[in-house]
Parts: C-alpha cells; sequence; structure tokens
DNA sequence: TTGTAGGCGTTATCAT
DNA sequence: ATGATAACGCCTACAA
C-alpha cells in the first residue's frame, strides 16, 4: 500500500518550504547545509518519486513526432508501418506528445526532399524515418543531428551517421534462416537459383546482405550446393521468363526470392515445380503462399518495426538519454498455415 | 501545427463560463439549448481533446493493475511475461499507475488461492491472469467479475466467466501449422506421433486443442495418415523411454509434441531418427532445436502475450470501454536459423 | 441555469 | 538563503 509523498509534505516534514524542497531535488543550490541534509534525510527515507502527472503539466512541453515513411499507396510493404503508428499515436496524444505523419513517394528522391524539408519546419523533437534514398536519406539526417534532433531508422540502416538507431532485421541471418529452409524441406540440396528481382537495384545492399548469409550457411557446411545467382530487373522490357530462362544454366531443386517481388513468378506463369521462399506479406504473396507456388515466406514485421521504433525514440527523448543502438526484430517464418494468425 | 485549445479558451470563444463548457462536455445537463448548441459546435470545429494529464492529475485516481501469473523460477514458461511486464511497468508509473506483479506456485492451487487473496486485498482496479488451475480461477474470475474489476486472461483461456478479455494463440491453428510442417519437410506423410507429454494432466485442453488441429490439416486432404496418439505422464515412475515404446505401434515419420516437453526425447536418448516438432523456447528445447534432434518449435511468444494483455487492460480501465474480446497473437515457426533472433 | 473559485503536485519567479 | 505564491488544464462544490 504504496504511500505517496508530495513535496508539500516533504517540506513540511523537513520544517522548510516547497522552494526549498525543489531546490534541493534540482540541486539548484541556494540551499543551506542543514536544511538540506534534513530534506535529503527525509528524501531517501521515503524513496520520493515526484507526480510525473504534475510535472509534465507544469512544465507543459508537448513534444513532437514526426514519422516520415514511404507512401505506403505506392508500396504496400509500407502499409503495416502506418498500422504501427496510429496504434500508439492516440496514445501519445492522450499523454500530451503530438505525432505528425509523413509520406514520400518511394519513386521520388525530389519528393523525398521536398517532405524531408517539411518534416524540418514542423521542427520536431524526435523524427522516425524508414529511408529508402541513401544519399538524399544521409543529408536529411546529417541536418537532424545538427540540430541535435534525434532521430531512429526503421527497416534500412543508413550508413554515415551517428547516434541513430535503428530498428529492423537482421538481414544476413534472414538469408540463413532461408538456408536452412531449403535444407529442411529438401531431401538434398544439389543447387539453387538466388533471385534478385527489383525495379531498380538501388537499394541492392538488402539483398546482397540476404544472399551473403544463405551462401555461409551452405559453405560453413561445406556443401558443394551449385548457388546461380540472377538480377531480374523487372522494369526491363525482357520479360521475366525469358530473363530466368536465359540466366539459368542448371537444374534448380530451388527458388529464394531475396526481394518482396516473389510473387511474379507466379505471375507470369513461371512454375519450375520447386520450392520457392520470399519475403514480406504482400497480398499477391500470400495468395501464391496459399496455393503453394510459394512455401514460405520470411517476414520482416513492418507494423512492429514502426511501433518498436517510435516508442524507442520517445523513451529516449524523455529520458534524454542518447544510446544509439540496433534492435533487431525477429526473424518471421510463414507457410500457408499461420498466414492468418499475422494481422496486418 | 495542431493547437490545442483548453477549456477555458473554449468558454470565451463561446461567451460562456468554463463551468458551462465542463457541462456540456460530460452531459451534466443543466444548461440551456443555445448555450449547449454554441460550446457543441465549437467543439466539433477545434476537435477538441482533453489533456489527460491535467485530467488525471485533478482526479487523482492512481489506477492499480494487478498481475497475477505462475512463478517464473518453478516455470520457466513464464520468464518472457514477467519480461514484457516490466516493459510496461515504468511506463505505467510514469503516468501515475500502480503496477503489483504477484506469483503464485504452479504446482499449488492452494497457493494459488492464497495469492489471488493478496490480489484482492489490494483492491486493484484491474487484473492481469495467467491461469492455471482452471476451478479455482474461475472462483477467482467470478469474484473480481462481482466486484466489477475489469480482468484479462492470457495464455489461457477460462470457460464460465464473463466480460473478459483473452490474448493468446489459437491453438488449433497451431495444431494446423505443425501438420503442414511435416507435409513440407516429410517427402510423405504415412504415420505421425502426437504425444501429450505433461506432469499432470490438469490443462489437457491445450494438448487437446492443438490435437485437434493437427487431424483436421491431414484429414481434410483426404489423406490416409496414420495418427498415433500417446500421453505421456512425465510424472509417471515408468521411463518415458519405455512409454513410448510401450505405446506406439507402428514405424512413425514424425513426432509432434503438444507440450513445452520436447527435450525430454533428447534429455532420454530417444532418438526415432524422425524429425520432431514442439512447443516454447525454453532453454533445453532450444539446445536440441540447434543440435538437431527437434526440427521445430511454436512459439507462444509469452512476453507478448503479457505486453498485449497488459496494453488492452489499461485500455479498458482508462477509456471504461469493457469490450470483451479475444486477441490471438501470431503462431510463431522458431528454427535452428531463426531462433537468435527471438530475444527471450 | 450559470459562473466563480479553489485545488490536484510541481515548477519557477519574486519578494524578503 | 528562504518562503510565499501564481501558474499548468481540468473538475466540481458552492454561490448567485
Amino acid at each position: 500500500m504504496t504511500k505517496f509523498y508530495t513535496i508539500k509534505e516533504i517540506a513540511k516534514l523537513a520544517e522548510v518550504s516547497t522552494g526549498t524542497v525543489d531546490r534541493v531535488l534540482h540541486k539548484r543550490g541556494k540551499v543551506s547545509p542543514d536544511k538540506a541534509d534534513r530534506v535529503e534525510a527525509i528524501l531517501k527515507k521515503i524513496d520520493y518519486k515526484p507526480n510525473q502527472l504534475a510535472r509534465s503539466l507544469k512544465l507543459n512541453k508537448r513534444y513532437r513526432f514526426v514519422i516520415l515513411l514511404p507512401d505506403d499507396e505506392l508500396d504496400e510493404y509500407w502499409k503495416p508501418c502506418f498500422a504501427g503508428v496510429e496504434e500508439l499515436k492516440s496514445n501519445f496524444e492522450a499523454n500530451g506528445m503530438l505525432v505528425d505523419v509523413l509520406k514520400y513517394s518511394p519513386h521520388s528522391p525530389d519528393n523525398f526532399v521536398e517532405m524531408a524539408q517539411k518534416s524540418m519546419d514542423l521542427s520536431p523533437d524526435a523524427v522516425l524515418l524508414g529511408a529508402l534514398f541513401l544519399k538524399e536519406s544521409r543529408e536529411y539526417l546529417q541536418k537532424l543531428e545538427g540540430k541535435g534532433i534525434p532521430f531512429n531508422l526503421i527497416n534500412t540502416e543508413v550508413e554515415g551517421v551517428n547516434f541513430s538507431t535503428f530498428v529492423g532485421q537482421n538481414l544476413v541471418q534472414s538469408g540463413r534462416t532461408a538456408a536452412h529452409l531449403f535444407d529442411t524441406i529438401l531431401p538434398q540440396v544439389k543447387s539453387v537459383l538466388v533471385l534478385h528481382m527489383e525495379e531498380e537495384f538501388e537499394n541492392a545492399i538488402h539483398m546482397q546482405q540476404k544472399e551473403i548469409g544463405f551462401q555461409a550457411y551452405f559453405s560453413e557446411r561445406n556443401r558443394t550446393t551449385n548457388i546461380q545467382t540472377l538480377n531480374i530487373k523487372t522494369s526491363n522490357p525482357e520479360s521475366i521468363a525469358d530473363q530466368i530462362n536465359r540466366g539459368i544454366s542448371d537444374k534448380v531443386d530451388g527458388i529464394f526470392v531475396t526481394t518482396s517481388k516473389a510473387f511474379l513468378l507466379g505471375e507470369n506463369g513461371i512454375d519450375l515445380g520447386v520450392p520457392v521462399i520470399g519475403y514480406d506479406l504482400l497480398e499477391k504473396n500470400i495468395h501464391y503462399l496459399k496455393s503453394g507456388k510459394i512455401k514460405f515466406l520470411i517476414y520482416q514485421n513492418p507494423r512492429l518495426q514502426a511501433f518498436q521504433g517510435l516508442s524507442l525514440l520517445s523513451e529516449q527523448v524523455m529520458k534524454k538519454t542518447q544510446n544509439p543502438m540496433e534492435v533487431f526484430l525477429p526473424i518471421e517464418i510463414i507457410s500457408s498455415e499461420n498466414v492468418s494468425s499475422y494481422r496486418s
């Protein structure tokens, strides 16, 4: 039955005024040693904890958080992120914080720069960023850093910026996970095809890291597994089927698609009759997962990324503990049977 | 640049007093129609949201949440739950709420009753319960219900109580997921062994639901899969190996352990050379997962259960929205390669 | 029906 | 160096 002491009560106990107690609490000085001691003693004894409500009410500082993410209308992948943000938003606002959500076109660096500027205009206390364009993002983040505005990155790390916190997946490890899945579902893994399928290869680093993990899994086991790698540019006028047929030299036992574009195989009628493992719970991917064309999807849980990213950010801002770190989220394995338990 | 209006400002805008605004806000009546309209109009226009800080400060109600869970020292499974609670606790306390964590022995209904009583003595505003003993839990919950104290159940549902919210897994679906995994990793599934291994069978309903899903998966596909079921009481003096050998009549292609006790197979040197699928990230399970004796574990994410359960509970209490519901968490598939990404 | 004033616990200014 | 006091925004008892 914890009793909550107030400053007034402490003042009475110590036979001083509330002002003096306050000065002791905040180490503002200007208080005689004997009174200071009296107050300190009481504080220690009762383990005083200030009433945060009254505190924030008085200070009346409204922290403003700006969320800057790619438009989910233009890239479905980001939709759950906004869900995660919304989930926290009302809670934040109930505690007197402001949350502004900004979207930029995933196809236009210019638009990103524009929205980044807009975010600066809001003079935020903290920023949550889902970066796509590395150069432009870096410039933006350095500007934030210059102003001492803390930020968190989700989904994609940006090299060359300090004091950032990252929330996302360990991509190398997710590549290993895919490799192990093939190793488990196939009687023998003689030859696998790694498919990097993307509109543009700006974000190639993602795919590379996944491939590194994938390769490492087999090489650590001294397997003679033949791993063919193929870059498919989906914006290429040559049909995807042609690109693949031209590209593969060998019969393959499985296909590892390192992007969220695994559904393109099914959509283009490409069926080598071997298991496919891909990424992300896009509608179309889920469709082919259920029909069996895709065996497993690895889920990067964008919703959780946003949720965690924002939670962490608020902690950093409130406690002024600028402790940069990396938070790696679970690598979630999705099959046709557990997919329903993952709400987007 | 959202502007935050105060009651005072609204009063000025509507040319009434703050008292009148308050009466409109809380629908206390005793306000003339024309003034009411003026105020309502403004409220709607500016989308007024009361400052929760000031509100709770004035009301000075400290909501007390009691968490009642099995002792994690005695059952490792619950450890992550406490982690989930701790994660939220400081946040809650910063907002003027109280969180009391109570533990009971998972082996003693009497101790549960005792701790349940203790929880009542704290006169909580809401309770988060991880139930084990159904009869005793039901009695406790009915007592809470009688007092109008809202509660949430995590992990285990308790039949016969109303207005509860449940956060946990869809066990039937998790059984289906296990079935599908076997179907994916085995060239053909002729015969599987379903192993219910537990100290006591008080919580048998868990295992049954998992088995139902498991069976359904195969029967829906008109498979002739032979599914043998075996109840192994680990507290039985007869060795587990003996119980199994005596129990199985057929060669099996896989073993589905419906409890968190899959590690007992490895620990007792039982290796039929077929894939094993079990539940929960206990240390020992992880050990055998990494060594390959266990192929997959299904994770019930106790940490998330507690976290979600407590979050929901606070929402219900704060908003007085008693909306009972079931929240089903993801059925997480864990392999030796993605296990490291799941922090306990 | 309407308005006023006091106070929740903390902070910070202003006299003393 | 110290203490009194006025806010922060909301609620409510009481006065008008």
